[in-house]
DNA sequence: CAGTGAGCGAGCTTCCGCTTGACTT
């Protein structure tokens, strides 16, 4: 059967279901993405005229790009249906170029594959978009721009390989940040006091107090001297029952996933590390073959910023609902859900592609680590259509007199969406206070109460906690940095690059990271600012809205940027030439040393190179492990890596990937 | 799994955001 028109989608896991919904009439082939772009060996920009980009297909697509025009040698009409994004918008605009004039050439944007959307955009396609276009060029640009000047000037003053982008440079500057601040910390001693009364006399049943206010101000004690103090003045007074409030506490359910939520909620409930969590969701994306040996996708595209859920969803979803759980379960109207402003919404939110799919019927398809993400992302999605769970909060006053103690509980009276999602992780808040019963006695207000004993503890205020993958995630999202198609790889980067370690699941700046991130922010403090993404992206949006012209946007960045790069080439500080200081001394002139990076990272130089070539290794601050040897470890690099060396090789070859004994500080490099 | 840097100077490193490959035994 000859095909008589043509459709081009981005990614080919979509092809087969657009294929069913058009008929036999089409071929539908993908792209994989974009398929032009500027060359990878220069810069590829002509500032001097109207910052002409040059476009050359990307040598890995030459094979694809050559495939889709003779797949479509003999079809006339092609319809393009990339995302309905700016990226996509790109890429049709790219095909289309790559065309040529000889066939007729449609735009269509669907935002979900169902028969009614796909069939409804074939209904009405339409010609590109030039303002998405332009959105995206400008875009394209400035982080070329960007990344392969900054880039560059750190080869010079630091040393070779390293990089710097709008996006990677920033998410180490996080991770810096954050170190700085626990450096800076410094532990705060508080203490609080807790009282255990009881309603009478022999009453077994005892319940705990918190001081909270003295004197109507906030209870602040200082340390263990002000809390005996105040200790021996409560036990003076009496203990009377002030204010008894009765409220009731309502929680809804969670939106359905987004990829950066996925990736968080993955890594606290299953302790998967973000590119994990990503290669699983591809699989079960692309589809696992079932009993009946149909491959199927079992769950909807896995990089979204949306939260938008198709109709034909929703009611699976309520029928699933009130089958299962009963009326009560499922709200008076289908909950709705809004994304977040900066979303570009050309996928859905993530979720099951067939609601009714329930985990347990796919258990024996599935390998454990797709089980149990499945499961996640099923429970949140069912979830997110179910009713608020109620709780009653009791909150009890006790007055011994200007000391004022307090108390609430919680009780769940009915258990709504919690019946199938946990809410935070390791939170008393659900699962756990259901089983613990309400503990304090039935009271009533000018009640005198029994004070069994006080409790004074001690306190210390605790540091911000490091980023994890996944909070790092959450960060850059809030303020708008990188995309669901990249969260994954910005972590990948910054560890390759050496820019950061992660040390058990924790990111930890390197002194590389610290070294650049301060040459950066001194010389390039806009770029730098997580505010930089923010302030674009507006900028792209009145592009895409035709309210500001690319070039306005280009010019009015160009210009003092090409000015702080002349002005860095000249003031920046050379790590290359000055090293950073040590207070170690050099055994063969007596002069300071200092510690430079090369192409097998950190070493230890005389500062009066090249005069003095004496060098040394850094060590890791552990013995060699291999008997009697007596060397030192050192952090090395190699083509496949990092590994631990003896300070006596060649003679003691020993080699280990990691760190015998744990010595995180030490180890930074 | 392995010896670093300056300078001479050829040729190389690098960005962000789309997408999944698979040269072999």
């Amino acid at each position: 059967m000859t095909k008589t028109k043509a459709v081009i989608v981005e990614s080919p896991a979509k092809s087969k279901t657009i294929n069913k919904i058009l008929g036999s009439d089409y071929v539908v082939l993908a792209s994989m993405g974009h398929i032009i772009d500027l060359p990878k060996s220069k810069m590829g920009i002509d500032a001097t005229n109207d910052f002409k980009p040059e476009f050359i297909v990307i040598p890995e697509r030459r094979k694809y790009l050559a495939k889709l025009k003779k797949e479509t040698k003999n079809i006339k009409k092609i319809y393009l249906a990339a995302d309905p994004d700016r990226e996509g918008e790109a890429i049709s605009w790219h095909l289309k170029n790559a065309f040529g004039k000889s066939k007729k050439i449609y735009r269509v944007s669907f935002d979900e594959i169902t028969a009614s959307a796909v069939k409804k955009a074939f209904g009405n396609p339409h010609d590109i978009d030039m303002h998405l276009v332009h959105a995206q060029q400008t875009r394209r640009i400035l982080d070329r721009l960007v990344g392969y000047s900054l880039s560059p000037l750190l080869w010079k003053k630091v040393t070779r390989g390293l990089s710097a982008g709008r996006v990677q440079s920033v998410a180490v500057r996080f991770v810096v940040d954050k170190e700085a601040q626990i450096k800076k910390f410094k532990p705060e001693e508080y203490w609080g006091i807790e009282a255990n009364l009881r309603k009478n006399e022999g009453e077994r049943r005892s319940f705990m107090a918190k001081l909270e206010k003295i004197d109507k101000k906030e209870a602040y004690i200082k340390n263990e001297k002000e809390a005996k103090k105040i200790e021996e003045d409560i036990k003076r007074n009496t203990f009377i029952v002030s204010k008894i409030k009765e409220g009731k506490k309502m929680r809804s359910p969670q939106a359905p996933f987004t990829t950066s939520k996925l990736q968080q909620d993955a890594f606290n409930k299953l302790h998967f590390q973000v590119n994990r969590t990503m290669r699983i969701a591809q699989t079960l994306y692309e589809g696992v073959e079932l009993k009946n040996k149909d491959t199927i996708g079992l769950i909807t595209y896995m990089r979204t910023d949306s939260v938008r859920v198709s109709n034909e969803a929703l009611d699976a979803a309520k029928s699933y609902i009130l089958k299962k759980y009963g009326p009560e379960y499922y709200p008076q109207k289908p909950n709705v859900y809004k994304s977040k402003k900066s979303a570009q919404e050309a996928h859905e939110s993530i979720r099951p592609t067939v609601p009714l799919r329930h985990p347990d019927s796919l258990k024996e398809f599935l390998a454990p680590d797709q089980f149990k993400l499945y499961e996640l992302i099923w429970k949140r999605f069912i979830s997110s259509q179910m009713s608020r769970a109620a709780y009653s909060v009791t909150t009890v006053e006790v007055e011994a007199g200007k000391y004022l103690f307090r108390t609430s509980g919680t009780k769940l009276i009915f258990d709504g969406f919690t019946v199938l999602y946990s809410l935070s992780n390791g939170s008393l808040e659900d699962s756990e206070r259901r089983k613990e019963p309400w503990k304090v006695p039935v009271l009533s207000e000018g009640e005198e109460l029994n004070l069994i004993k006080l409790f004074p503890s001690q306190h210390f205020t605790k540091p911000p906690a490091r980023y994890s993958d996944a909070t790092l995630v959450k960060a850059l999202e809030e303020a708008g940095i990188g995309r669901p198609s990249t969260y994954a790889p910005i972590i990948y980067t910054i560890i390759t690059r050496n820019y950061v370690k992660r040390i058990k699941g924790y990111l930890y700046p390197t002194q590389l990271g610290e070294v650049t991130t301060e040459l950066l922010v001194k010389h390039f403090p806009k770029i730098l600012d997580a505010g930089f993404t923010a302030k674009l992206e507006n900028e792209l949006d009145g592009i895409e809205e035709g309210a500001i012209d690319r070039l306005t946007v280009l010019k009015a960045f160009y210009s003092p940027f090409m000015h702080s790069v002349d002005e860095a080439k000249k003031n920046m500080k050379s790590i290359k030439r000055e090293g950073i200081k040590t207070d170690k001394i050099c055994p063969k002139c007596g002069k300071a040393m200092i510690i430079k990076w090369g192409r097998r990272g950190r070493f230890l130089s005389c500062s009066d190179f090249p005069k003095c070539r004496h060098a040394e290794s850094i060590t890791a601050g552990v013995k060699c492990p291999e008997p009697s040897c007596g060397g030192d470890l050192i952090e090395r690099r190699s083509k496949r890596g990092v590994f631990y060396g003896c300070t006596n090789y060649p003679k003691c070859t020993f080699t280990s990937r990691s760190l015998p004994k744990e010595k995180i500080e030490e180890t930074k490099q």
